[in-house]
Formats: C-alpha cells, sequence, structure tokens
DNA sequence: CTGGCTTTTGAGAGTTACTGTCAGAAGACA
DNA sequence: TGTCTTCTGACAGTAACTCTCAAAAGCCAG
C-alpha cells in the first residue's frame, strides 16, 4: 500500500513524525499539512457552530479540499475529534515498568505517563474534545468503543505478565472496571476545567474500587 | 433530543403494557402490534442479512408499514435493537431491598433481579441481542452510552442511601466500574452460549474488582 | 530536465439513515 | 352519526458516507 519511500509510516494517526523531523518527502509534509488544516478548519468551526450543526462539506471548503478528500483523511467525522495514538504510548509505558512493581501501579503508571505527555502537548485541545465528548452523543458512543478497543489490549498486556488468560472473565471485568473508573476520572476532571491534579483524582477513582464503602 | 415524554406513557421501550391486559382501546392493541411486527421483521431479516445490510425500507416493507412509520415506533435503526425497559425495573428492584443490606448485595441484585426475569421470558432474544452487540460496532457504541445512563441512574439511587453526593468521584467511579464488570459478565455469558448460570459470572466478576491478584 | 510511474486529488453519481410537512384514513367519543 | 383527535403514508429534503474515474502532482530513472 505504502512501499513507494524510504521512511513510510503509518498514516492513520500519526502526528508525531513531524517531531522526527526526518527528510520527509514532499508528498509526506504535504500530507501532514492537509491533515492538520482539516483538524484546524474543523475545531475551528465546531467551537463556533457546534459539532452536529458543522457539515463535513463546510469543513471541507474550510480547509480548501474537496469533500473526497476529506474522507481519505478521516473515515469519519467523529475520527476527526477521536483518533489519537494513545494506545500504542501505554504499550511502552507499561512495558517499560519492572516486572516486579505491583500490577495496579503499573496499570496506573501505564495509563497517567502517556497523559501526562498529551496534556503537557495540547491540553486545550483535550479539553476541547472532552467538551465534545460529554456534549456530543455520537462522540461519546465512539469514544466509549474505542475505550472497548484499549481495554483488549490492556487484558493482553496484563495476560502476558500475569500468566493468567487475557480472555477469562477475571481479567476483563478487572481490565473494563479500572479504565471505566479512570474514565470517570478524567471526564471529572474536564468538567471542573481542569482545575485538578489529574494524578489526584486517578488515584481516588482507581482507590475506591477497592473500599466499597460498605 | 428525545429523551423526555411528558404526558403520554413512554412510547420508547414499553412492551409490558401488554402484560398489564388492561383495557386497551384498538388504536392503543393496533399500536402495541404494529410495534412487535416492525420488530419481528427486523430481526428476521437481521439474522438472515445481517443488521448492516438490512435498510429501514426493507424491514418497513417486511412489516407492511411505510418507512415514515418506522421511524415514528423507533428514532433509529438502534434502538430496534437496543431499546428495553431494563432501567425502571432495576430501580424498583433496588428500592426494594432492605436498607441495612451491604451496599453491593444490594447493587448485585437489584441488576441480577431484573436480568432474571428478562431472561426467563425472552432468553433467545436477549443472546441475539448480544450477538449484534458483538458483531454490529453501531450497535456497541449504542449499548455502551445507554449504559452511562444507566450508570447516572444508579449514582442517584446510592447516593440517595448512603448521603454521598451523587456526582462525586468516588461514586461515579464506583458506579462505573460495576457496570463495566457486570457487563463483561453478561457479554462473557452471551459469547458462551449463555450455558453458565450468569449468577456466578457476575459475582466472579465483581469479585474480581476487589482482589487484584496484585 | 524529461518522460514514465505511482500516489493523491476532485468531480460526480449513488446509497442510506434520518427529518419535516401535509392531506387523508381511522379510532374515540358524544 | 358526526365531530375531534390521532395515526398513517407519500413526498421532498439533508447529511454522511461510498465508488469510480480521469486529471494533477510528487517521484525517479535515464
Amino acid at each position: 500500500m505504502t512501499p513507494g519511500n524510504p521512511p513510510t509510516r503509518t498514516t492513520a494517526g500519526a502526528e508525531l513524525e513531524e517531531l522526527l523531523a526526518a527528510p520527509l518527502g514532499l508528498r509526506e509534509r504535504k500530507k501532514l499539512k492537509t491533515r492538520r488544516a482539516i483538524r484546524a478548519a474543523a475545531f475551528g468551526l465546531f467551537s463556533e457552530q457546534g459539532y452536529e450543526a458543522t457539515t463535513v462539506d463546510q469543513i471541507a471548503a474550510a480547509a480548501e479540499v474537496s469533500p473526497s478528500t476529506f474522507f481519505r483523511y478521516f473515515p469519519t467525522k467523529e475520527d476527526l475529534v477521536i483518533s489519537d495514538d494513545y494506545d500504542p504510548l501505554m504499550e511502552v509505558s507499561f512495558r517499560s515498568r519492572p516486572a516486579d512493581e505491583p500490577l495496579i501501579e503499573s496499570v496506573r503508571q501505564a495509563m497517567i505517563d502517556p497523559l501526562r505527555q498529551v496534556l503537557a502537548a495540547e491540553r486545550e485541545e483535550v479539553l476541547l474534545r472532552m467538551q465534545l465528548y460529554r456534549e456530543v452523543p455520537a462522540i461519546r458512543a465512539r469514544a466509549l468503543v474505542e475505550m472497548q478497543r484499549t481495554g483488549e489490549m490492556l487484558c493482553g498486556l496484563l495476560a502476558e505478565r500475569t500468566g493468567r488468560p487475557a480472555d477469562g472473565l477475571e481479567l476483563r471485568a478487572l481490565v473494563a472496571a479500572i479504565l471505566a473508573a479512570s474514565s470517570e476520572a478524567v471526564q471529572y476532571w474536564a468538567e471542573r476545567g481542569g482545575r485538578d491534579e489529574l494524578d489526584d483524582l486517578l488515584d481516588r477513582a482507581i482507590t475506591s474500587l477497592g473500599g466499597f464503602g460498605l
């Protein structure tokens, strides 16, 4: 599909390419630019008129590309908001933890680590995305499905480390629960405008699983 | 924006009407019949050709109503699969639990109670729905959003009983986690063809939250 | 720097899930 | 039976995709 140039990479959600500043061909650079142009145009329109009131045609026009091109870069309008490469970062982070660390600590770090990175770089955008998540059902729906995918990956990682079966009920339930609780923490954080320390919120959320208050 | 159903009854997922066998007028009986006809036609087509390959027009034709009428009964194609009145049943069940029962036990029972009812009455349909849930992203997405709504309700109930704030992080995280774990249990059950005891699976799923295996 | 090769783009036509409107059919009720 | 309300179907419209195809543009010899 993409055998042409020397350093071809995944075209999917790869925006950290620019950081590498590798000798990308003109073509690749242009694609990156187009991708960013579309995203920028879209978020601009979203905050002006709202997500649902903004049509793909409008976005395409604002980004000065054709509607067809829009769909080549983002398979759906939702992907515009959803797509990120959090999962691979999380995997890397998890694998980098010492094998004898308490499992929950590894997971917690694996989640918070890339989160901190992303937050440092694009805090405002994250807040905006979370706002869309809160307000737009379609976005929420897609994000939740993505979270399930993340869950499957996490199950794989934990299975590897604990030796338990990745599709065993216990592991699946545990992972789903942690993700759900963490997601609440992030949401809570965003709802309050990002004023709290995400670290603490995550801690509180995860801790509350154990103690049932009874 | 159609969560409200002010004066008239919920037209959404109200199928237990028939159980009441109340002296419904001809009109109401007809509506019920139409509703069931559409659902039946739809599920028939779904299992023949799959969900996505089945168009609303086909369903309408098979049910012998106009497409307009279809959308009057089900606001979206997904609602056909999703809509149920599990939440109110759950609420009733929870409120019927003794106030001094351990909280987690009340929640567990509140979840499993209506589940058993539904399962006894329409086990096959539940399995079919779960299959769609597994296979069709759009369905999964919608179901997850509904689960969040359920979560909000549960938060309200728990807040009432414990005196904690319903929108506090701890409560929200806990509820989200329990629901996520339970959902995994139900999925697991469905994946294995409903051969296991759902009770046991739910127990295992919820229990696994506490023990982290560490 | 030129010409052939590959990838990207835009144009256009088609499908499907919806939404809104309106006139006519059909229960409800006096 | 006649009026009043609700339900239904036909129709027109929108928006998110999907597919196809030819032209444009980056790429890579020679």
